[in-house]
RNA sequence: GGGUGAUUAGCUCAGCUGGUUCAGAGCAUCUCGCUUACACCGAGAGGGUCGGGGGUUCGAAUCCCUCAUCACCCACCA
């Protein structure tokens, strides 16, 4: 065997033959379902921490379901992205010489899904790398003919319901990729820029002036109004009259609105109706003229009259020269303010009133409200809910604008007549007969669909039952829904997780029928996010993620996925320790958290190694092996109890940690250590045979984190028959352990470490033999007539014996428990240190007792606390009097040698 | 303005229902060791009055209040 274990080609050894065997695969049987569906990733993405992380999590889930015999079944797909796919083919497009203004629809889509063929899969084959055991049968993209039939059905059946309107409203508008946002679409962040104070002259006066503030002097073009709040005094006199707008020098009202706020600015506020959210409102309220100055791409309209054709931001350092010149601009100020971003592309996003479709949140979002609230769906950790219920609470929820001016998406199911009829309809063939019910004699030629898509988030909201294709086949949604647990990141609790939850309740009941869970999960559980060494989350805007893969190349999937989730507990955000090139990507220095990940698969391999070197013998095992044999079992089945708990409540950086304990120190350090033959000799059969069963249980136990590395090692434990692959192998029951048992060989750590320590301090080589004696007491006879017990210390502490004596020996101490311990050997060492030291540990056992004795004396403590802790206590108490009694005794031996 | 989380060893973090398996882990540091599983290692050591201040309690890192600092979310921002 290799002194190292090759990562790199077991790891695509045993994908493969895990894929071949169909391990992953899942049909609804007898079994119970433990089911979870990825949060789709973007097709146009590359793996990431965050990915990373969080299909990790998943991956860890899912085959720990399988282990414990369930029928688990994780559901792989992509998500189609309209924005970011859709703006990743204009590029490339482009780069070929292409203007999406110049192909038509359908040769677009054509590059589009070429584009998607022969990409979209790229992030799917990176997670296989990381060891993501999906059924990849079922692999779905929310594209598909079968996912956009749904998306078009469901659109239909809330236009039905009256749920989906069509209406001209403000919305977020990105010039760039020219389309319609939702509001969570938007990215808000602190910019620096000017607030501008622009005069504005009263009509019919020739030198008197209301001055403005704004940020945005291009808009001064839109103004319909000027707005001043009507209790401030300031602008009391100017009820009933006009201003005149500088540069396009039209008459607009000066107007009362409580809105304006006295102390900002001037305290008067320019309105702009077709360019701002307040604006709007406030023209609503006084039934203000709206004027659109801006084309889709950003320039100015015809309807700005000036300046028509250049883009915004050349306008408002144009428009400032020009105010200046004709004296409007009385101060200009630097002013940080918010800018409102496309998540997508990045444009500054324009508010404008366009027509669009909306889907009345009212209802659904009462009912994903309700649906938490109640305990129907939970989250991990659980205070995520306070930032759940922010956002659906009732005066936070807007209607969904569901439109998107695109090509990459779901074609909005409308359909129009050239006289201006309009019909919902999942076909031509239905839109006709809807159209023509009241005789109408129109044809398929006359209709013109909307040319719109629709959301995104529209399709990914029904993933929990689409994938199953709930819609039609009831059987395989039955049996898997509601899924398990949903493992995503918090910052798409809105976008998606409430969604989904709005689509469980909105179609489950109608798709099951009553008696069956509407809920599209039972838990929730967010994972944090991850950042960079400079606390930056790291995101694909921000571009500070390293390179997944070769991060897996260097640290092995094994290695990768025990850093991230060592340090990951549910919703905590996690720092990826290796800095990097945010350029290339590439990793600068060491990542310690996947290092310790690969050093710990290298330690198992090792341990395997041992096994595998021992010569075997048919004689019984010794004394000292069954102690460690029965130590060891107990410290599985204590592990196994510890594993099983933190399962349950999702902790499972806990749990990870627990078992590398278990192995490294309890199993290596420990336990092989003591039933290691000395050199050449064989180990008896029976202990061997034993050790093995041990291994085989911590690798099922540790499988769901580092699944490669454990497969290997099941393998190389035994002869296996086909099939017998520690992936499909059974999780372990755990079976008692005896804490008094437990607690005697932590005392035997105990004293084999003051050993050691003691050969340490004086410099004594680790295996010269040295005597040992104990002093005589009843806990040391009951410590060491556990069988096994005595010569187990002998050996891993190389001792050449261990008696028990009646009496003072003149040689080196130490105190274990209550119990004194005497090494005899030629001393090196400085009494006076020994002295320092022994005065030190007197000091703390002193005020030890003290502290205990205080609390004994107090009634209260007495009469309140449970008697077990009583007890307790009175034992310590015991105990530090009897140290202490030793301790002076060791003193004295050491004050007397000194001289 | 409303809300959430964090603050524990030099660093990154665990610590669930208050009480010796409560002051922990890993890394880093120091000392010793190339001992025939493993230097991707072993043995040992040092290091924290658990952000400050109050309170509840017999007992608080843990519960409550308050202050401070940091991060984030929502709203506002002319």
């Amino acid at each position: 065997m290799d002194k190292h274990y090759n990562a790199q080609e077991t790891e695509k050894k045993w994908y493969a033959h895990w894929t071949e065997k169909g391990y992953f695969h899942s049909t609804p049987d007898e079994r119970k379902a433990y089911s979870i569906v990825i949060p789709p990733p973007n097709v146009t993405g590359i793996l990431h921490m965050g990915h990373m992380l969080n299909n990790t999590i998943q991956d860890v889930l899912t085959r720990r379901a399988r282990l414990l015999g369930l029928n688990a079944c994780w559901v792989p797909g992509t998500d189609h992205a309209s924005i970011a796919t859709e703006a990743k083919v204009v590029q490339l497009l482009r780069e070929k010489g292409i203007k999406k203004s110049d192909i038509s629809r359908q040769e677009f889509l054509k590059y589009a899904f070429e584009w998607k063929d022969k990409y979209g899969g790229i992030i799917l084959d990176q997670l296989k790398m990381l060891g993501a055991s999906c059924d990849w049968e079922r692999t779905r993209f929310t594209m598909e003919p079968k996912l956009s039939e749904y998306v078009i059905k469901v659109f239909v059946d809330l236009y039905k319901k009256g749920l989906i309107y069509k209406g001209l409203r403000m919305i977020n508008w990105d010039p760039e990729a020219k389309t319609a946002l939702s509001n969570e679409e938007v990215q808000y962040h602190e910019e620096d820029s000017k607030l501008y104070k622009v005069r504005y002259k009263i009509a019919g006066t020739t030198d008197e002036w209301v001055t403005i503030a704004t940020t945005r002097p291009e808009t001064i073009l839109g103004d319909t109004a000027i707005a001043v709040n009507p209790n401030d005094e300031r602008y009391s006199g100017l009820k009933g009259k006009s201003v005149i707008v500088p540069i396009v020098n039209r008459t607009v009202p000066i107007i009362f609105d409580s809105y304006v706020e006295m102390e900002f600015g001037t305290g008067a506020l320019k309105v702009t109706p077709a360019h701002d959210m307040n604006d709007n409102e406030i023209g609503v309220r006084h039934k203000l003229e709206s004027i659109d100055i801006f084309n889709d791409n950003g320039t100015m309209s015809e309807l700005a009259k000036f300046y028509v054709g250049m883009d915004r931001f050349e306008v408002r350092k144009q428009i400032v020269k020009d105010l200046k010149a004709q004296g409007h601009i009385v101060a200009i100020e630097n002013y940080k303010n918010k800018v409102g971003r496309s998540e997508r592309t990045g444009a500054v996003v324009e508010p404008r009133l366009k027509e669009q479709w909306f889907l009345k949140m009212e209802k659904l979002s009462a009912m994903a409200l309700a649906a938490v609230e109640d305990g129907d769906v939970r989250f991990y950790p659980d205070h995520m809910i306070n930032m759940y219920r922010n956002w659906l609470k009732p005066e936070n929820v807007r209607d969904w604008c569901v439109s998107r001016q695109l090509w990459w998406g779901q074609q909005i199911p409308a359909f129009y007549t050239k006289d201006g009829k309009m019909a919902v309809a999942e076909t031509v063939e239905e839109a006709l007969s809807i159209l023509n019910k009241d005789g109408g004699k129109y044809t398929a030629e006359d209709l013109k669909q909307d040319e719109d898509v629709i959301d995104t988030w529209f399709s990914s909201w029904l993933w929990p039952i689409a994938v199953f294709d709930g819609f039609e086949n009831k059987e395989e949604l039955r049996y898997y829904y509601p899924t398990n647990v949903l493992v995503t990141g918090w910052d798409i609790m809105f976008f998606w997780v409430a969604r989904m939850i709005m689509a469980g309740y909105e179609w489950a009941p109608e798709l099951l029928g009553e008696g069956h869970e509407a809920k599209p999960f039972n838990d929730v559980y967010f994972t944090g996010m991850v950042r960079d060494k400079f606390r930056r989350k790291m995101s694909k805007s921000l571009g500070n993620s390293p390179d997944a893969i070769e991060l897996i190349q260097k640290y092995s999937a094994d290695g990768v996925r025990f850093g991230m989730l060592s340090s990951a507990a549910a919703g905590n955000d996690i720092v990826f320790d290796a800095p990097f090139d945010d350029k290339s990507k590439k990793i600068i220095n060491e990542s310690k958290m996947c290092e310790l990940g690969r050093n710990f698969t290298n330690k198992m391999w090792n341990a395997l190694k041992l096994l595998k070197g021992w010569n075997i013998t048919e004689e019984k095992p010794s004394a000292v092996n069954l102690l460690a044999m029965k130590w060891i079992e107990q410290k599985l089945n204590e592990q196994i109890a510890e594993a099983n708990a933190g399962f349950e409540s999702y902790r499972l950086s806990e749990v990870l940690m627990g078992l590398r304990s278990l192995i490294w120190d309890d199993f290596c350090s420990w336990y092989l250590e003591i039933i290691k033959p000395v050199y050449g000799q064989p180990i008896d059969r029976s202990t061997l045979d034993f050790t093995i069963g041990i291994f085989e249980k911590m690798m099922t136990l540790l499988h769901p984190f580092m699944p490669f590395i454990t497969e290997e090692l099941w393998a190389n434990l035994r002869a296996r028959a086909t099939g017998d692959d520690c992936v499909v192998s059974r999780w372990p029951e755990a079976g008692n352990c005896d804490a008094k048992f437990l607690q005697a060989v932590e005392k035997m750590k105990v004293v084999v470490q003051n050993i050691r320590d003691v050969r340490a301090k004086n410099q004594l080589p680790e295996k010269e033999q040295l005597k040992m004696l104990v002093k005589d007491s009843e806990s040391a006879r009951d410590f060491l007539t556990e069988a096994g017990m005595t010569e187990t210390i002998v050996k891993i502490g190389f001792l050449e014996s261990l008696d028990i004596s009646s009496e003072e020996a003149d040689a080196t101490s130490f105190l274990a428990g209550t119990e004194q311990y005497f090494l005899f050997f030629e001393k090196k060492v400085n009494i006076a240190e020994e002295i320092a030291r022994i005065k030190k540990e007197l000091e703390y056992f002193q005020g030890f007792v003290v502290s205990i004795g205080k609390k004994l004396e107090n009634e209260k403590f007495v009469q309140n606390a449970k008697p077990e802790v009583v007890d307790a206590e009175r034992k310590k108490l015991a105990d530090s009097h009897e140290k202490i009694k030793l301790l002076q005794e060791e003193l004295e031996k050491c004050l007397k040698a000194e001289g």
